[in-house]
RNA sequence: UGGGGUGUCGCCAAGUGGUAAGGCAACGGGUUUUGAUCCCGUCAUGCGUAGGUUCGAAUCCUACCACCCCAGCCA
């Protein structure tokens, strides 16, 4: 709470600020938050979430959630749902109820028969080859199309039969009248209007033309009363295009356009049209796959909306197009998981230890405290017994300088319970180590030995109280920075094929075996890890996916 | 000279004429029954480049350079 409030002045609180000291902005600041349903929503995303809902907050605003969705073959009713559950998970309530564009396609096609009237806009039967043809080039103007002198009565006439289903797909569309020669493509005579054949998620069948954002957005802005409608840089060539509309359309107030830099990760891919390729094409899950960057996946592999707003806070907002390393978004969720994720001792490849001075049918029970620097989250009990497991990779045979783990006739400490040496090794007929025979020092639970001192401490589970678990090993989906940058080639060439590893057999603490699925887990030297309802709930036993490891100043590139 | 943008530490980012915040990363050191956390310290005589204005410039002016976006009946 107390520390949302040094959040960062960005360019455009600076604006609202100026504008209100000026006089010029009276009244609320409204926002809004304009999905189109075609895909989740990913960390991007939630960068303009975060902008919209944060701003409208800070300046005791509101913020809307609407679809912008004037194009129906490319969306669906999931995606809907998806974007409504992703938004609230972050943390943000929307004013009032969910909007939609395709409210409002009554009062466009008023608006769009108004322009017809101001001689604004006319009805246009070229080809898509021959607009394009006609539209010119970057560098050369277009020419204005035979049909642009239309009279109003004979556009009105047209357009009213594009609407009453008279021609077909593609045949005819409305234009606005603006100017073919001008250095900006978005002004020379775009289309308002185009027919499409298509059911919408929404309003069914009624309608077989549909709007286009230029023309859709700024209305739908405006009719709601957006003050403050902020969008991505490439948007910036459309501006012209959105306060023409609002010139020459009655509309009941002048929304001001401010666009910001989309958010570009590196290892990461954000774009819905590519996230949906790897959907699509079965390279991952599914939108939820915890290797996507989508706010579904994020949760899924445990990352929390307060890691995600605070990651949003961090990285600011400008018009400079940079790319944010991810080890930003990775240190978001360590700083949150530390404070919050209780710890618990998994062993991920089990090595059996014999305390060979322990009794046989003994076991006892060790209190532990659930996080060590924070009493009040209280204390969970391990078993101690004759065989216990610890990690594979917490034994060298030959350890290196500073080792600071298990070794041949070398000391450690068992977390939370007692300094274990190491006497022999035990091998299979094929030369594998299967087992280590130590022994335990009993006068060292709580307290130093005396003489000696363990090289360091290292997690362990008792072999006969301890639950079997499988765990998801995720590493970055693509091993190289900008996945997408590469000219020639696909972003596909640069997936990570060792991007998931399962691991079977992991033993975790006994506490473990019912693990709670609403709050990430901090395995204690490995890192964070998140219970994924589902498959635990398919394999029969807990399933669990690592969010991140825990930082790592010894071996390169983590465990 | 097609139009529109952007250039401040390896990355993100404050700064709006008064002498370069902060975060990430990195690197030292301390504490530690997580090689974690935590703590302390180091890290831009420099703000794309070159000129100019000024007592004083990252901030103003001029020229240049680099990068990004735009030719969907997508958003």
């Amino acid at each position: 709470m107390s520390a949302e409030s040094k959040k960062a002045h960005n360019f455009i609180q600076s604006l609202i600020e100026e504008a209100i000291a000026k006089g010029e902005h009276t009244g609320k600041v409204v926002t809004r938050f304009p999905p189109e349903p075609n895909g989740y929503l990913h960390i991007g995303h939630a960068k303009s979430i975060c902008l919209n809902f944060g701003i409208a907050e800070t300046f005791g605003g509101e913020c809307n959630l609407r679809f912008d969705d004037t194009n129906p073959e490319k969306e669906s009713q999931e995606y809907i749902d998806a974007i409504k559950t992703d938004v609230e998970w972050l943390g943000y309530t929307w004013a009032g109820d969910v909007r939609y564009a395709s409210d409002y396609f009554d009062q466009l096609y008023e608006f769009a028969e108004e322009l017809i009237r101001k001689g604004k806009a006319y009805v246009c039967a070229l080809t898509a080859e021959e607009m394009a043809e006609y539209r010119g080039t970057l560098k050369t103007p277009g020419r204005n199309s035979p049909y642009r002198d239309r009279p109003v009565e004979e556009n009105l006439q047209l357009f009213r039969d594009m609407r009453d289903g008279k021609y077909q797909n593609g045949e005819l569309v409305l234009r606005a009248k603006i100017d073919m020669a001008s250095p900006n493509i978005n002004l020379r005579d775009p289309i308002l209007y185009r027919i499409r054949y298509a059911e919408h998620h929404q309003t069914g069948n009624r309608w077989c033309i549909y709007p286009m954002y230029d023309f859709t957005h700024p209305i739908s802005d405006a009719l709601e009363g957006i003050t403050h409608s902020l969008c991505t840089l490439e948007f910036e060539d459309h501006r012209p295009l959105y306060d023409w509309v609002l010139e020459n359309v009655s509309v009941p107030c002048r929304p001001r356009q401010i666009e910001f830099a989309r958010l570009n990760l590196n290892y990461t891919i954000t774009s819905k049209r590519k996230l949906k390729r790897l959907v699509d094409e079965g390279h991952v899950e599914g939108w939820d796959d915890p290797r996507m960057p989508t706010i579904s996946g994020m949760r899924r592999r445990g990352y929390t909306p307060e890691s995600i707003r605070n990651f949003c806070d961090m990285i600011g907002v400008n018009k400079a197009g940079g790319t944010v390393d991810v080890g930003m978004l990775e240190h978001a969720i360590r700083e949150d998981l530390n404070a919050r994720a209780p710890r618990a001792m998994c062993v991920m490849r089990p090595l059996k230890v014999t305390l060979v001075n322990y009794p046989e049918a003994q076991t006892e029970s060790l209190t532990l405290p659930v996080h060590p620097q924070n009493p009040d989250m209280g204390e969970r009990e391990v078993t101690w017994s004759r065989e216990l497991y610890i990690d594979r990779e917490d034994f060298s045979e030959e350890p290196p300088r500073k080792w600071k783990r298990l070794a041949p006739g070398q000391a450690v400490r068992l977390r939370g319970g007692y300094v274990i040496t190491c006497r022999d090794v035990v091998r299979d007929p094929q030369g594998e180590i299967v087992e280590l025979t130590c022994e335990y020092d009993p006068a060292t639970l709580g307290v130093n030995p005396e003489g000696y001192k363990p090289n360091g401490v290292i997690h362990w589970v008792s072999a006969v109280d301890s639950a079997e678990a499988d765990i998801y090993v995720y590493d970055r989906l693509f091993n190289h920075e900008a996945p997408d940058s590469d000219k020639e080639g696909d972003f596909l060439d640069h997936l990570n094929p060792e991007s998931l590893v399962v691991i079977r057999g992991a033993r975790a603490e006994k506490g473990l075996a019912d693990p709670r699925t609403d709050i990430p887990y901090q395995f204690e030297r490995e890192g964070y890890f998140f219970c994924d309802r589902d498959k635990t709930e398919a394999a029969g036993r807990p399933v669990f996916n690592r969010t991140v490891t825990l930082r790592d100043s010894w071996g390169k590139g983590g465990k």
